[in-house]
DNA sequence: TACTTGTTGATACTAAGTCTCACTAACACA
DNA sequence: TGTGTTAGTGAGACTTAGTATCAACAAGTA
């Protein structure tokens, strides 16, 4: 077995055992719809792209968007905001202290490839524009678009 | 004429100003959108919001959503993406160095308000961050949501 | 094994736009 | 001040990205 093959392997078990702990049931579609998802790993991609690979299989629509919403809920997928428009999902690494309310991300705007930054780069900032615009604040979404390594390299 | 009335109506010919700069024609339809897109001011609002005000006025609805599409791309509009939808519209305002590549927001969850800061708190970072991961970075987009100090008073 | 209740797929529906097309009206020029 | 060209318009059909409904099914429980 490969290396990444066994981390989409564990990626598959730790969802999985967040949809158990959060009572709902492990079924074959899920499973089928959770590897499928782990397989993207830090690749964007659309309920569409997954309906086509999953159709084949027998799964419908609903279950593939009810699935895409349900993973969202547990705060393992979150959809990318890009200009043209928010139908891409990408999967959230577990235990990376990012979540729907908390989200620093960088964004390839030609291959979708997605990172997470490991330190937030507004820790600091945060408390000083709270005192500064009276808002409470209680979350942020900081979403950095440029060219990977890869692609910047492929010019 | 009140004080905020001469800001609107400053806003108005702004967007006029640029929308004939950029080629296109004033139409009476477009002079009465943009009018009700300045009313909002701050204010965040749907593309709905937006045909239900003047379709008594006898616009149509391709107009409306094209004539939001415009304007966005004359960089006077952006989209609020917000975890229940990216529906939402708001006025960027002119000079103010926020552009679909640079924008750093702060949303009030319960009224939709939308506060532009004026320093960027990424600056400093943002060159560490493209050094550290290999990322060509040519844009970001910040959104911090909270509650506004109105808001947060009215619990 | 039977029961209960969550989950599924088919299908109809919706929200938020977008496209097409015949018609209309801005603006440029005579 | 008309006139022609062409961008812009409204009506309405269509599309995309889901969501709701509902009868059939299957997971876990008794």
């Amino acid at each position: 077995m490969h290396r990444a093959d066994a981390g989409r392997a564990a990626l598959v078990d730790y969802i999985l055992g967040l949809l158990e702990q959060a009572g709902h049931r492990v079924t074959e579609p899920r499973v089928q719809l959770i590897q499928a998802v782990a397989a993207w790993e830090r690749q964007s991609f659309t309920g569409e792209d997954l309906y086509a690979e999953l159709r084949p299989t027998g799964l419908g629509r609903a279950t593939v968007f009810r699935t895409l919403r349900l993973l969202q809920e547990l705060g393992v997928l979150s959809r990318l905001h890009l200009s043209d428009g928010c139908q891409r999902y990408v999967v959230t690494p577990p235990a990376s202290g990012h979540s729907p309310e908390h989200m620093d991300r960088l964004i390839c705007r030609r291959c979708g490839r997605v990172a997470y930054l490991d330190e937030c780069p507004m820790e600091d900032s945060l408390a000083r524009i709270a005192q500064a615009t009276g808002y409470r604040v209680d979350g942020h979404h900081l979403d950095i678009v440029g060219l990977c390594a890869e692609c910047s390299a492929a010019r």
